[in-house]
DNA sequence: GGGCTTCTACTACAACTGTAGTACGACAAC
DNA sequence: GTTGTCGTACTACAGTTGTAGTAGAAGCCC
């Protein structure tokens, strides 16, 4: 099922605090913190903040453990990407997926063999890619 | 020459307002709200001042004849693509452009067929999409 | 049981975004 | 030249984001 979970766009660093969450499943504001603080540099009250602001908004779900409060996803990364890619697609190429596919090549982010590699899986029913 | 305006992340709204001049080259203020106005039921001044913001930050450039202000792009829309689907692939995607390519696929955003389709016409060196 | 350590909650603050009102300058119409 | 009109510039304001300090509660160590 897809869920109705629309509209969940995201910003660079909200991103990076879901993936930890995403990887660990539930895991406390400490061990998120930890990660980025390792990746970016980013104090343990910042990550503490955005947590509870991605909490007020419905994202996560936290659950109090003593005095430790743990986080979960409430969004999927999947829905995530859903939308916005549907977002991206909609405001800079006119909802048009094939061209962005089209810009990927051009940007040589991907090469027209990938493409033919990717429809071959694709059409096996694979999707998870090498 | 690709040029090195990097990290140009513009919000939905500031595409729009590009959209209209990328289209139409340089143009005043009132005809990039008149559609504004009309696709989003914007008001004048808010367009005007959003143009405004955008010509601080050097998104456009700005020239002045008798009362009106008219604005030109000083950024192309390929630019922008460029800045906005390289950050969507490395904070969604672990910047690796075909599991977005693969995602567009399984979100029934383009066939696989469709990517058949492209790999031939890219592999020719068109780059315009039917 | 008094202090040290931990962790959270609250507060702060600057920048940016979306939205728009208001005021002011320049022209056009009489 | 007095009065609208048009268009810009300035001001305002609430919401979000990124960033973090500080204070206060809860346990832990002797």
């Amino acid at each position: 099922m897809v869920a109705e979970s629309r509209d969940v766009v995201l910003s660079d660093l909200q991103i990076a605090l879901m993936r930890v969450l995403w990887a660990r499943g539930e895991c406390s504001t400490a061990e998120v913190a930890e990660v980025l603080a390792q990746s970016r540099g980013i104090k343990h009250t910042t990550v503490a903040t955005m947590l509870t602001r991605l909490e007020r908004r419905g994202v996560v779900a936290l659950r109090r453990d003593a005095r430790q409060v743990h986080y979960r996803a409430l969004v999927s990364e999947s829905e995530v990407r859903r939308s916005m890619v549907a977002e991206l697609l909609g405001s800079l190429f006119g909802g048009d997926a094939r061209a962005l596919v089209s810009h990927l090549v051009d940007e040589a982010e991907i090469a027209p063999g990938d493409l033919e590699k990717l429809r071959k899986r694709l059409a096996r029913g694979g999707r998870e890619h090498d």
